[in-house]
DNA sequence: TATGACATGTAACTAGTTACATGATTCA
DNA sequence: TGAATCATGTAACTAGTTACATGTCATA
């Protein structure tokens, strides 16, 4: 029941499996899966580092094997150290705000290029979140949303996807007609 | 003239030491003041980390020692292989969007937590959104910008900051009335 | 019977973090 | 002369990526 030690303020992909497991067990390849689809918009993972990850929380006793099915499947369940670990994460570390945004990176550059190209760029940018602010309002419409846990915070995280990238394509469109 | 062979995609924390030094030579210790200051909302980097890469960068013939200073101080200019890099990462490499976001990563998982601890949660982040808000009205009207490169990009840059901050401000907003 | 999805794992690498270590110069 | 700042570097670690490697099971 009690908390392993663990003053590291890192280690999200570890929370992300815990909070994923919380729900019901599962496989590393189901939660692959998720990290590929709904997952892969908020955090990043791949099979490599996840199959990883999962031998060094059943090593700490966060994870344990629940069932084995075919194929080598190995089903996990989170334990009640994992769930202690994943509360205290969520209500007593504060978030770490490491900043990297690629595409932001470019901007500050962009007078190194002729101005045709940095706008060409710019509206690149303005594309993609077009694209992706549909892809969301799809998603969004082709989900039966109830009023469970999951559906209320799920469709918070859609709700901040959707919102970011209609800032993101009106913020390119006003910054391509910057360009001089 | 002829830029240096390199198929890999990443290393921004490169083509962010290549941005600045083609603004003007600097030393490792300027780098670090500016990626601790403006730069540190679009990319960190670490002093160690720093160092590191301009070693790496100098063996490549990207950067060169311009002029040597007291205390060890080594000031880096930018070569033509260098500058055409950049150009290269600017306007042929397309943008990797591997996202990491671990505030939002906790959203998911806040039906793990009791109501008033996940409202707690999200009102912190729209508290911390309003005081980055705030911090970059008052960095905005604190710079005389003109109308160079520097001037308009840079601009651009905090101009989505300050978009971004007002979007996740609202958003956090909205998410906390969610919470039942 | 062959293809594709299921399923797990390892090796070698690059990127990034934390902590330590050292010394020079300025200025109160 | 003592503290702050300037200035560079290294060692040991954790996190993340790419590529390879292997084998199972369902079904067309």
């Amino acid at each position: 029941m009690s908390r392993v030690e663990c003053q590291d303020e890192g280690m999200s992909l570890r929370h992300a499996i815990l909070g994923l497991l919380e729900e019901h067990p599962m496989s590393g390849y189901d939660l692959l899966k998720r990290f590929e689809q709904a997952m892969s918009n908020v955090w990043a993972a791949t099979q490599s580092q996840l199959y990883g990850e999962l031998g060094k929380l059943e090593a700490a006793g966060l994870i344990r094997v629940h069932a084995e099915g075919p194929r080598g499947r190995k089903e996990y369940e989170i334990t009640d150290a994992g769930r202690a670990e994943l509360r205290h994460w969520l209500v007593d570390v504060e978030p770490n705000r490491v900043t990297r945004n690629e595409a932001l990176l470019r901007v500050y550059f962009l007078g190194a290029v002729a101005p045709e190209r940095a706008r060409e760029y710019l509206e690149s940018l303005g594309d993609t979140a077009r694209r992706r602010e549909g892809r969301l309002e799809d998603l969004d419409a082709s989900i039966d949303w109830g009023d469970d846990d999951a559906s209320v915070y799920g469709r918070m995280v859609l709700e901040w996807g959707k919102r970011f990238s209609v800032m993101q394509r009106e913020w390119a469109e006003w910054a391509a007609g910057q360009v001089k």
